[in-house]
DNA sequence: GCCACGTTTTATGTATACAAAAAGCTTGAG
DNA sequence: CTCAAGCTTTTTGTATACATAAAACGTGGC
């Protein structure tokens, strides 16, 4: 592996896990130095991270973590919706209906066997098979990108909302119902079921926002 | 200015007017020295390029002029459905009729001014405006990012269909309904005027494509 | 005592030298 | 004549040295 990518992927890592959280000064020789990798490379990385939107330059003050707050929610989920469902619409018409079907049979599952102790990291790799599916379904490499750089933006946010096994069961069964809804074929009703689980989705996490932390 | 930002500046000018047709291969050598700059710089721009999907990274073989075809073209435009559906819907609600209706106006006016002789910058520039006053009106970061890197490809595009006074008439007139639906205030409207727009766009080209001429 | 200016320090921006990997070509054998 | 293996060439990837600009700090004047 590249030395730049190997830096590239660490670093976005940190971010997103909030090991670096959000005004964090990225300065090169330090990165450098803890990345084990020269200034080239690293300065490669942190271009591209730029780019995702993930770190802001500061003119003469290096590049700072981009801050991530609930002020933006709003925005970044008016732009999910756009692109979910337009996505949903896709996989709908592509004709595919197995795989959305079996999907939907675990999402059920999910969403009964869900308790307070358990893991939520399985449930967000359930959730994010069916993302992945709906991408594949959809086959718009112009779309899949654009929702792989908003993903990574909404994968940081998780952190500021608690969320409770009670909403995580809701939200299985709303998934189901959006992957029985591409299954059946129906582009309009896929979309329909992507805006309400967003809907409810922003509703729960402007409802249960943790207080401010991120102010950078 | 930095000589990271020319060179990437320059080079992005060059690839959207065809200067640089696709499939050109970008060396960094060949590039550095007709650009004035280093190779440090230069690969930034590159790298910064291949992030906008202006250039595919060539394992070995350099980085690539992206390829730009009608094959793509559908997926393109379910994208910029999407978005722009979304930035109207947007801009609608924001409640600012004042610069749509005069934009509306100018449409009006472009829409029988429009001669065989005249000049379709002039016309790309109004469209130009339209869209920023939409952007602006819409106040998303998010959703304006992605719409601007849409729209770079899209300008690539039109090298590959004619454009016909007739068209143009048409699309004036539409640009005109738009502006006044966001003027109206009316987010369903505003949506509908841009579907519909973007589709007797998508038709026009794929009915008058060019013959083929790209295929690297 | 406070403000402003200059110095110092530390950061980024650039260039170049070197290393490594890959593609294409040549050459040899089958 | 064709295929493959090895070499050559060209390309990218990395490191480091140098230039430059900005920011912080100290110092001097007011």
């Amino acid at each position: 592996m590249k030395a730049s990518d190997k830096a590239y992927a660490e670093l976005r890592r940190d971010i997103v896990s909030w090991a670096l959280p959000p005004g964090t000064v990225l300065g090169e020789v330090e990165q450098a130095e803890r990345l084990g990798v020269s200034r080239t490379p690293l300065r490669e990385a942190l271009s591209r991270l730029t780019a995702d939107g993930l770190a802001v330059a500061h003119r003469g003050r290096g590049v700072l973590v981009s801050d991530v707050s609930l002020d933006h929610v709003d925005d970044l989920f008016a732009l999910r919706r756009a692109l979910e469902s337009e996505a949903a619409r896709g996989a709908a018409l592509a004709g595919r209906p197995g795989p959305f079907r079996e999907l939907a049979e675990r999402f059920d599952a999910a969403s009964e066997a869900l308790e307070p102790t358990s893991d939520r990291n399985d449930y967000y790799q359930l959730a994010g098979e069916l993302d992945q599916a709906i991408d594949e379904s959809a086959a718009n490499p112009y779309l899949r990108q654009a929702l792989t750089g908003l993903r990574v933006h909404l994968a940081r946010l998780r952190r500021l909302s608690h969320d409770d096994p009670q909403r995580l069961r809701a939200s299985a069964r709303e998934h189901a119902q959006l992957a029985r809804a591409i299954a059946s074929g129906d582009p309009g009703l896929a979309a329909a079921a992507t805006v309400l689980h967003l809907h409810n989705s922003l509703d729960h996490i402007r409802s249960h926002a943790l207080p401010k932390e991120a102010t950078a």
